[in-house]
DNA sequence: AGTGATTGGATAGTAGTAGTATCCAGTATT
DNA sequence: AATACTGGATACTACTACTATCCAATCACT
């Protein structure tokens, strides 16, 4: 297909599409002609990615880019490249891996293998500071509850990874990546739930 | 304190704590006299709310206002402030109250309150729509595991509520902005957890 | 063959965000 | 008196994610 239809399947503007295969995140089409080429079902599918990736998990275009490579590069192994779909993706911390004090008590609690090489170590090490420093620091008690609960998701998460029919490297990446909103959402509703039923009330 | 300590206390640039001011997101100090004015404990605190909601809960400083103007205002109820500061929370979606039918199938499924006019209703629609179009939809089976653990969190959430030393608006909307990360940083290391223990191997 | 629309490719411009830097004159401090 | 620091104003910068314009080649259609 042209150009033209790439625009009209996906909504997404010419000026955009073109700004997109300048930065590589889109490959370029296989040209027939000097001013023509052709777009596949391919294409379309990655705009789609890419419009998922930055307006609901509101990622970077930058850390789409990587996100892309991950499920593009063909002899990725599915364990690395969730290391690594958890580093691009946000809050973004890059230190060198030193010691997470925080995150370190509560996981050896829990019994979960503490490595500070992992991205997503920082990341919970950094939130939890940011909630001390806030001034509502987590109980051991909560970190607890969350715990268990987050576990059986990602339980579940894992045990379906074998029946999809995209590629596990690719599953694993959006998934984390777009399951995440899901999430939240769910968790500010189940609140507004709880709450309405408690007290009475409604929210705009 | 003059304003070089509170620069030393919160690490915040000189230039930063200005731009703040400027901004209304940190209230001007009590002038004592033309060129000097005084400030408190209060305005560390509120620097490090900012540095917390900015850096781990990814805020753009406007929202962090709206946020801030939450836990100042003295008559909001908790209610309202919730739904408020989940408005104010990324992914931001301020369409109209239309319907949600993605969120309303699934909130019926689960017996919760479906009201399109909750901000988080919104916030569920996009991200489930999202995932959709990126290929991963999300079962009804999937959904149901996640809303189960993740009430489980929301009740405990809710409980405790009454038992913090600060306001239940700051609680709330601080809770619910600096919760969020943590919350997400444990599903990674869930999945990195279970991952290793079933296939070995490690990730950076 | 002629005409207008479309295309790929290059380049420039824009809007928003979050600072950072500089300058100033008036105090504090020593 | 000399130096340092302050509040306040203004200007500048870097980055992100587009959006707009221009161009010459070339399609599609008559």
């Amino acid at each position: 297909m042209r150009i033209s239809a790439l625009v009209e399947r996906t909504g997404v503007p010419l000026a955009t599409v073109k700004y997109y295969l300048r930065e590589g995140l889109l490959p370029p089409g296989i040209s027939t002609g000097a001013t023509q080429a052709d777009y596949t079902e391919d294409h379309v599918h990655r705009l789609q990615v890419i419009k998922a990736l930055t307006s609901a998990a509101g990622l970077p275009l930058q850390k789409v880019k990587i996100v892309l490579s991950l499920i593009d590069a063909p002899g990725s192994d599915l364990f690395s490249a969730l290391g690594q779909a958890v580093a691009s993706l946000p809050p973004y911390r890059d230190e060198p891996a030193t010691e997470h004090p925080r995150a370190r008590a509560l996981l050896e609690r829990i019994g979960q293998l503490y490595d500070p090489a992992y991205p997503a170590t920082a990341q919970l090490e950094h939130a939890l500071e940011a909630a001390e420093e806030a001034g509502i620091g987590m109980s051991d008690e909560r970190l607890e509850v969350y715990a268990r609960q987050i576990r059986g998701i990602a339980e579940y998460d894992l045990q379906r990874m074998g029946s999809s029919e995209l590629s596990p490297v690719e599953y694993a990446v959006l998934g984390t990546a777009l399951y995440e909103p899901v999430l939240l959402a769910m968790r500010r509703l189940a609140h507004q739930d709880i709450a309405a039923k408690r007290l009475g009330g409604s929210a705009g």
